[in-house]
DNA sequence: ACATGTGAAGCGCTTCACAGCG
DNA sequence: CGCTGTGAAGCGCTTCACATGT
């Protein structure tokens, strides 16, 4: 079996690569099982899901945990650096300007961007802040194919535009607001208040899931 | 039709939510193709969905919008407030502490915790930073049924079972790791790497979704 | 006339259960 | 023998298409 990855595959792969990272430095080995109580899914997802990107366990055994990993970073394109940038500098922007995990994983901020002439020109991480109005030109100068959004959600869909003809391909978007992707745009939302009402439904009920 | 309420359906009521909110000094009337556009999905499924509070629209006609979003709130347990406690007071946990959404929405943070002897007793929001050791304590106390967690990934297990025997039920976990559910806790993640690398898969590819 | 509400068909993901293979 | 890889069955969600109701 192989392609097309499922969608709901990739959006596991992530947390799989996570896991499997946190216990490199043990046994050279792991089995389905192993990574199920780890990411917290069945063993037979994690077969059907790793079967997805070729067969590379040894049946008997389980699979080669740095083997796994650099197929897994392969399917995400996790072997080259991706230039993003980061529009909105309120609480939430200058928290992901700050956050240390991005780098991480190579992903590399190239631009911090703010309407505000209180907030442009000062420092976030080590960067200047600049004004939108550079933004476009920017964004195309430094090659970023990526933007994430951490504006007030009545900017957010100028912002994915303006990024969108700059060059951008994806958009991860904070703003609270759903934005129309722009042609050939991929856009994910990650919305707070979204995730505590859906607890909150739940817990009204009782029950999870 | 009515129950149970699909969990996918779930996830889109607080957007549906939304949309309704940022028309709502429009017209009283809109139908399932206006929201379907507004939110970005099919309006086969709009109805679909509101189908499951009930049938609250009228033919040939659409839906009454304050009604629709009483019946929503009501459907997520948005007519009582809830407490909620963040622990973890790194640049993203301020940044919560300071994400004025949150209040607007009922939910009411009346506990901010870290474990940083430099963090804790200054003030994010005005409100003092408390240490770890009273979380349990403060949070039964203050009757906190939603735990935020933003600490580094090897404190959210722990943190988390401490929630959950001091009355939480509910845990937003934005620590990059997979938490275990404690027995009767309903945990959702959010992780800002595992989105940026969803992303990446479809960008390397060319093509969204 | 027009937009909702909904059975039924279609589709994709999950789970099962075991064949395959080291 | 143990664990992977995978057809097949099961399940839930989406989409279709139109009957229903105002």
């Amino acid at each position: 079996m192989k392609r097309p990855v499922p969608k709901v595959t990739v959006q596991r792969l992530p947390v799989y690569l996570r896991c499997l990272e946190s216990l490199s430095t043990g046994k050279p080995q792991v089995s389905s099982d192993e990574i199920a109580e780890m990411a917290g899914v069945s063993s037979a997802k994690i077969r059907k899901d790793l079967s997805f990107l070729g067969s590379h366990g040894v049946r008997g055994v389980g699979y080669d945990v740095e083997h796994l990993m650099r197929e897994i970073r392969m399917e995400l394109g996790l072997t080259r650096d991706w230039a993003l940038v980061i529009v909105g500098m309120g609480n939430l922007g200058r928290a992901l300007a700050n956050y240390g995990g991005f780098a991480e994983r190579r992903f590399q901020t190239v631009g911090l961007f703010d309407n505000d002439p209180k907030k442009t020109g000062t420092m976030v991480h080590g960067m200047v802040v600049e004004p939108i109005s550079t933004l476009k030109r920017e964004v195309a100068a430094r090659g970023a194919t990526i933007g994430v959004i951490a504006t007030p959600a009545e900017a957010a869909q100028e912002i994915a535009e303006t990024l969108a003809v700059s060059g951008v391909r994806s958009i991860l978007n904070f703003a609270p607001t759903v934005i129309k992707p722009p042609d050939g745009v991929d856009v994910r939302r990650v919305d707070l208040s979204t995730e505590l009402q859906i607890l909150t439904f739940y817990q009204t009920r009782n029950f999870a899931d």
